[in-house]
Formats: structure tokens, sequence, C-alpha cells
DNA sequence: ACCCAGGTTGTCA
DNA sequence: TGACAACATGGG
């Protein structure tokens, strides 16, 4: 068996300065599940099949890999924007005349969506229902020891669909999936017979990537926005979830509004780069940084009930 | 014991 | 269409 021997590190130059805190956001915001904090602001992942830690340093990124895989750095260039071409989307966003997203902004001034692998987030988000970060890293994490390709050590390459699709119901009971694991089942089927998906749904359009995504097993409207975001870089894609529906209700005043609404004001309202300003805003509403407009908080009005079932009518 | 979690699906009216 | 509960599992 290989055993594990870091390359030397290496300098990714970035178009724009990151600092740990940020590079920490990125990495275990939500993007990507498959990062793990180490001791002096070390992060190590697998990407595809290559085992790499990075770190903030002036200037961009230092990385290194395992010593027996090739072409991580040119990978590493694209999934961290390392032209900037993001910057420009983020100067597009309407935060000139927005000061709830000036704000956001300015809370994780540099923040960029990290193009991922297409594959990896369909799996990531197709687990991510109902549960929270800390729980999906912890699935994925399972899915690949369980059926990926082992690396070197303890870590392993994400399934194929292929694999996924005839996994048993003990290998998928074993990852903790819930009833998620008819998500990752039913998309895999479907996916082991198409393996040019990925391919052929870049070609689209986003309004028709998003409409192909929701037709897999496990795939709505919030998933789907998610994989056409941080898988097929689509930038003008506004997932809603549980933070942007909170935040755009408080700072936004939009109280009630259901996600299918929220989804089109995101879409109208900051245009082209929508997708950037929902990581902003996402990020802010975790920490407790957008200026919450007196009330709204739903969980406080929350009451329990009594015994009986709740009844509508 | 109860509530909630980067939602989706099935099922009622 | 549109609202709502069910869905598995783990942590606070």
């Amino acid at each position: 068996m290989p055993s594990l021997v870091w390359t030397e590190w290496r300098h990714l130059p970035l178009a724009e300065e990151i600092s740990p805190k940020l590079l920490q956001e990125q990495l275990d915001g939500g993007q990507s599940f498959r990062w793990q904090g180490l001791p002096d602001d070390i992060w190590r992942g697998v990407l595809g099949s290559c085992l790499i830690e990075v770190r903030a340093a002036r200037g961009g990124l230092d990385w290194r890999g395992w010593e027996k895989q090739v072409d991580a750095g040119r990978m590493l260039r694209s999934y961290f924007d390392a032209e900037g071409k993001q910057a420009l989307a983020v100067d597009q966003l309407p935060w000139r005349s927005d000061k709830v997203l000036a704000s956001a902004i300015k809370n994780f001034s540099g923040l960029r969506i990290l193009r991922h692998d297409p594959h990896e987030t369909l799996i990531g988000f197709l687990c991510s229902s109902n549960k929270r970060i800390i729980q999906i890293k912890l699935m994925v994490a399972t899915l690949a020891r369980t059926m990926g390709e082992h690396i070197v050590d303890d870590y392993y390459a994400m399934p194929t669909w292929a694999r996924l699709a005839r996994a048993t119901d003990a290998e998928l009971k074993a990852c903790a999936l819930g009833y998620r694991a008819a998500f990752i089942r039913g998309t895999a089927q479907r996916l082991e017979a198409r393996p040019h998906w990925v391919d052929e749904m870049q070609k689209l359009s986003t309004t028709e990537l998003l409409v192909e995504l929701q037709k897999l097993p496990g795939v709505g409207p919030k998933v789907a926005s998610c994989v056409a975001l941080f898988g097929f870089g689509r930038l003008e894609s506004f997932p809603v979830d549980t933070w942007v529906v909170q935040a755009l209700a408080s700072a936004y005043q939009l109280k009630r509004w259901k996600p299918e609404q929220l989804a089109e004001f995101g879409k109208t309202h900051f245009g082209a780069s929508a997708g950037l300003a929902q990581q902003y805003l996402f990020a802010s509403a975790r920490a407790g940084l957008l200026s919450v407009a007196t009330d709204v908080k739903p969980r406080t009005l929350k009451r329990k009930s009594k015994k009986s079932p709740k009844r509508r009518g």
C-alpha cells in the first residue's frame, strides 16, 4: 500500500488576497463538504482523486498534494478562480444602491464561489435536506470511505454513480443517509446510464439546466440551484434555503414570501451574479451579521403545541 | 422528550 | 395549484 508523502509547499497566486478567515468560509461554509480544518489554518481535502492541503498566504494560497498525483495545480487554479473573474461579477451586483448587500459583501470581502465538480456537488446536496453542514460532511465522507476509490491512507474519492447504483441497502444504511438513500440510489440509477450528463447539461441555458436537474430524484429547486451554482459555475443561480429565506425576510422586509417568490426576487434584484449575492447573504446570516429589522425570528414565535396532533382546516 | 437541520416528495383540498 | 405532514438521523 502506498504511503502518504507530501510534495513541498508551492505557491498558487490568486488575483486577490485571501485571509485565513475567508478561506475557512469558502471551504467550510457550505459550498463544499470535502474539507477538514487542521491546525495552523491548514485545510485538507479530496478533490476528484487528488488529496490536497491549502493555506492562505500573501498573494494567494500555499498548497501541497500527495506526491503521486499530477495536475492538481491546474485544477486548483480553476477551483479558486485564480484569475479573479468573479471580482467583476461582484462589482456588477447592486451594492451601490443596496446597503444590506453592501454590508454583507463587506463582511466577507473577497468571498467567491468555488468551482466545484458537478458530480461531487450533486452527491453532497442530495444529502443536504434537513441536515446541518457538519452532518452532510459526515455523510459524504462515509459515502467515500464506503464506496469510493481508495487514494491513500484514509482518503477516498467520491463513489461513481455506477457504484452508487448498485449499492446494497446495508451499504447505504451504513452511511446514515436516512431517507436520502433513496435519492442517492434513484439519481445514481438515472445517471449511470448517462455518463456524459455533465457535458450535456453544461450546454444548456441555466433555466434549462435547472429543469433538467430537477428531473432527478431528490433534486428540487434548492438542490438544483446549488448544483448549478457551485457545480456548473452558473453565477446567476440563486439558491433559496432557510438562511436566505430568513435573511430576505428580515433585511429586505420580505416576510411570508415563499421560496419560489424569493428566488424570483433574487433573480431580478441581484441579476447576473445573484448567486454571489446569495453567498454573501448566506454567510452573513449564518454569522449573525445581518441587520435584522426589529422582529422576524420565526423560531421564537413557535410555541409547542399540546399533545394532540396539529390540524388545520 | 422535544426541536431543528443549506428540502423533497406525496397527499390531501 | 397550493398548503402541509412525512421522511431518517443526530445533536443541542
